[in-house]
RNA sequence: UCCCCGGUAGCUCAGCUGGUAGAGCAGGUGGCUGUUAACCACCUUGUCGGCGGUUCGAGUCCGUCCCGGGGAGCCA
């Protein structure tokens, strides 16, 4: 089956041509004059072709006349110029076939704006939507620039492992993985016995492929992951799912500013590409979800952003005279409400706030001199908020073993990731931005279960 | 998990202090038109989220459960 896709069609803007085009019906008006307008879409761009079907086709009444909505069809026709206003070109056609009909009484797509909250109950056909197609191709534009990104600057892609033994962070449920039958679990004094699981030992999925990445790094130098993590969080917010997709670079003889350059330079060019290769489907973002997101974007690409430490980040807001929910001290953690201050108030533009106090951070970043802070970063956007986290990773073998003991993670099961430190151990750093966080960033859509095909949340797995 | 708001036609919503349901869109029919979220006229559509209670009477009040949204916590 040839097809010619509507994007190449309506850049060439050639007329006389012969064309085949396969798509789904957006909507079909019936013009007294003897003819229909067909306006179809076929996904490869967010324009539809307007095809112009005259009554002199044999299937005219039998069929074209019951198009609607939904309903996917081949057209074969010749390209002309549109004499009307609202396009250049147009779709004569000669040949129209019916692959499949979509029944209006049923069909939940109409040709009019649905909300969001609806859309999600009918996952399998929101992507024929302007904007879920939209969303899928910016998605797969950035995952794309993610890659070239690293590729162009020699990092060697790691695949870290989705099954896992290891809890990163001693934080954040993990989903187990067992192959246990959950009716008759195998017990030892009253406990599962593990031993006789699949791996002999508990399982779950990977809430993050950091420390795997950091063995890599320190072998290959410049590393990164991508892919996805998971997380048993009863969360129910607007920008977390229990399963998403996260990047994470690591570089070996790195230290933290030379990660946040990194990162600076990461999110920028994502944007730039972002703006080159997605100029139609930004427009409409810009048009119906978020007028100042391409502003937004342009200003994010030329600003240096500002670079400032916890200290001074506390500083600041214990002299302003805004007031908090949640009072500002040295060594608390700060709040939503205290980053959203800093980005959209303070600066108005993103933040790295760097040098947190040791004890809300994990074991694995550097402990500074001071011995009260570490070498942590995190890198904050308006209205998001924490878009990238990382930091430079500790590379000193008894201080690691101190901090596993201060945050009573048990040092034997980090036996190979202390074994990094006590063979050619190396400064290095690395930091995880949340694929979907940045698609909501770009996109300017409010809730993360919009940019993600098919979200999973608590209480949700459908589709 | 906590706090706040909501669940009424296929969709988006209105329905005042309790009296037994409505508008737009969609769909159908007709008209008009190189139309473009087309337009005009007429017509069809509801266990008012579930269960229980108060009342002569509940979409409306009370209780409870389920679902959705916003915010918080946790974080990416």
């Amino acid at each position: 089956m040839k097809r010619n896709k509507i994007i190449d069609i309506l850049s060439a803007e050639t007329t006389g041509s012969r064309i085949t085009v396969m798509g789904w019906v957006r909507t079909r008006r019936e013009s007294k004059g003897g003819f229909s307008f067909i306006e179809m879409n076929d996904g490869s761009c967010l324009s539809n072709l307007q095809v112009i079907v005259d009554d002199k086709l044999e299937n005219y009444e039998t069929e074209v006349r019951n198009l609607q909505t939904g309903c996917s069809i081949r057209v074969i026709g010749t390209l002309v110029a549109s004499p009307a206003k609202g396009q250049s070109i147009e779709l004569q056609a000669e040949e129209i076939e019916v692959y499949g009909w979509a029944d209006p009484d049923t069909y939940p797509l109409q040709k009019k704006r649905h909300s969001f909250e609806f859309l999600r109950t009918i996952a399998h056909l929101r992507p024929r939507t302007n904007t879920f197609g939209a969303v899928a191709r910016v998605r797969n534009a950035m995952a794309f620039a993610i890659h070239t990104f690293f590729q162009k600057r020699g990092f060697i892609y790691v695949h870290t492992p989705i099954i896992t033994g290891s809890d990163c962070e001693g934080a954040g449920e993990m989903f187990r993985v067992t192959a246990f039958d959950l009716e008759n679990v195998p017990k030892k004094n009253g406990e599962t016995d593990f031993e006789k699981d699949f791996f002999n030992q508990p399982a779950g999925l990977t809430v993050s492929g950091q420390l795997e990445a950091e063995i890599y790094a320190l072998s290959m130098g410049d590393v990164y992951t991508f892919g996805p993590t998971f997380r048993a969080e009863n969360s129910n917010t607007s920008r977390h799912l229990a399963e998403f997709w996260m990047v994470e670079p690591e570089m070996a003889f790195c230290d933290l500013e030379g990660n946040i350059d990194l990162a600076e330079a990461f999110l920028k060019y994502l944007f730039d590409d972002l703006l080159k290769n997605c100029e139609e489907d930004l427009a409409f973002f810009n048009r119906f979800i978020d007028s100042s997101l391409l502003e937004t974007l342009k200003t994010l690409i030329s600003e240096k952003y500002e670079r400032l430490d916890y200290t001074e980040a506390i500083k600041i807001l214990s002299k302003s005279k805004q007031k908090f929910e949640f009072p500002v001290h040295w060594g608390c953690d700060l709040q939503s409400e205290h980053e959203r201050y800093l980005t959209e108030k303070v600066f108005n533009k993103p933040v790295v706030l760097t040098d947190y106090p040791r004890e809300i951070k994990p074991f694995y970043m550097k402990v500074n001199e001071d011995g009260k802070t570490v070498r942590a970063m995190d890198l904050l956007v308006p209205k998001i908020g924490e878009i990238i986290g990382g930091s430079q990773r500790e590379d000193d073998h008894d201080m690691l073993l101190e901090r596993l003991k201060e945050t009573n993670l048990p040092p034997e099961d980090y036996w190979w990731y202390l074994e990094l430190r006590k063979f050619g151990s190396a400064p290095h750093a690395g930091f995880g931005l949340g694929f979907e966080r940045l698609i909501q960033f770009v996109t300017g859509l409010s809730n993360i279960r919009d940019v993600m095909p098919f979200p999973r949340t608590p209480g949700n797995v459908s589709f």
